[in-house]
DNA sequence: AATCATCCCTGAACGC
DNA sequence: TGCGTTCAGGGATGAT
């Protein structure tokens, strides 16, 4: 599941493919859920950015858009070699540019430069942790009146970019659980604060791989190694040893150490 | 306005 | 062995 710091990675992977390249021809099944490609052909590649979860193709007057949902894995090689190739791109390079997305959450769309209004998350999407907009007091304002704060950290609109990993990870460095509502000034402060701390971890280790996240070039991500309690259920919290348990929350698997992070009645 | 439920989709894990 | 069921969840959408 890509969240900011596996869609950073990919991003980093492709730009050295994709910088100043141009799209030479576009294959696709499925109009309805990719929509508008054609418009990109001709176009070159100017730079290859990333909002939240989200990949953006510069093109100019145009943009093309990438969202991997659950499943998706771009990349730049022999795309004869997946099973469940939905787009490919072929590029003046003679390499191919594609999308491998074995559940179909994931989108590819071209828009007009900055033109969001098909994709009301992208639209409404929050503050980057990793950049330098990211500010206290309009994430203190939110957290103080949410009444189940995992929920907030999922929504993009807070902060851009987590996702079930990330906010599992960073509640738990916070010391703050899942289903807190109505946060104090301390408590989101800290939250505040984890949130880049977690999500710097999983690009430092180039992404969690889960299951089925590969990078720009296919490889595993690494951060699977460090966290603290996802997909840790039964295994001892680093900080004080008691068994991790796993919930749900918010319609999401959630893990989290009921000692360091108890819920607290407001 | 905030919150919750449902849908999309496939493969892996599970139970009998 | 094999078949049917359950689960995983990001984002869009509709209901409460």
């Amino acid at each position: 599941m890509p969240e900011l710091p596996e869609v950073e990675t990919i991003r980093r992977d492709l730009e050295p493919f994709l910088n100043g390249r141009t799209l030479v021809r576009i294959d696709h099944q499925d109009p309805r859920r990719y929509r508008d490609l054609a418009r990109a052909l001709g176009a070159s590649i100017l730079g290859i950015g990333r909002r939240g979860k989200y990949l953006m193709l510069d093109l100019g007057a145009i943009e093309m858009i990438v969202h991997l949902g659950m499943t998706g894995q771009v990349g730049v090689g022999d795309p004869a070699l997946f099973r469940h190739l939905r787009v490919s791109c072929l590029l003046d390079s003679g390499e191919v540019f594609f999308l491998n997305d074995p559940r179909r959450f994931g989108k590819v769309l071209v828009v007009d430069k900055g033109d969001y209004s098909s994709l009301p998350t992208l639209s409404a999407m929050g503050p980057e942790p990793l950049g330098p907009d990211y500010r206290f007091e309009p994430f203190y304002q939110i957290c103080r009146q949410v009444r189940t704060i995992k929920s907030h950290l999922l929504d993009q609109r807070l902060v851009a970019g987590v996702g079930n990993i990330y906010a599992d990870e960073a509640l738990h460095l916070a010391r703050i659980h899942p289903s807190q509502g109505y946060l104090t000034k301390p408590e989101a402060q800290r939250l505040f604060e984890a949130v880049p701390k977690v999500l710097w971890s999983g690009v430092v280790n180039r992404g969690t791989t889960f299951k089925d996240y590969r990078d720009g070039m296919g490889r595993y991500g690494g951060n699977q190694d460090f966290l603290r309690v996802y997909d840790r259920e039964g295994e001892p919290c680093q900080e004080c040893g008691t068994l991790i348990v796993k919930t749900r929350v918010a319609q999401r698997g959630t893990y989290y150490c009921p000692r360091c992070q108890s819920l607290k009645k407001r």
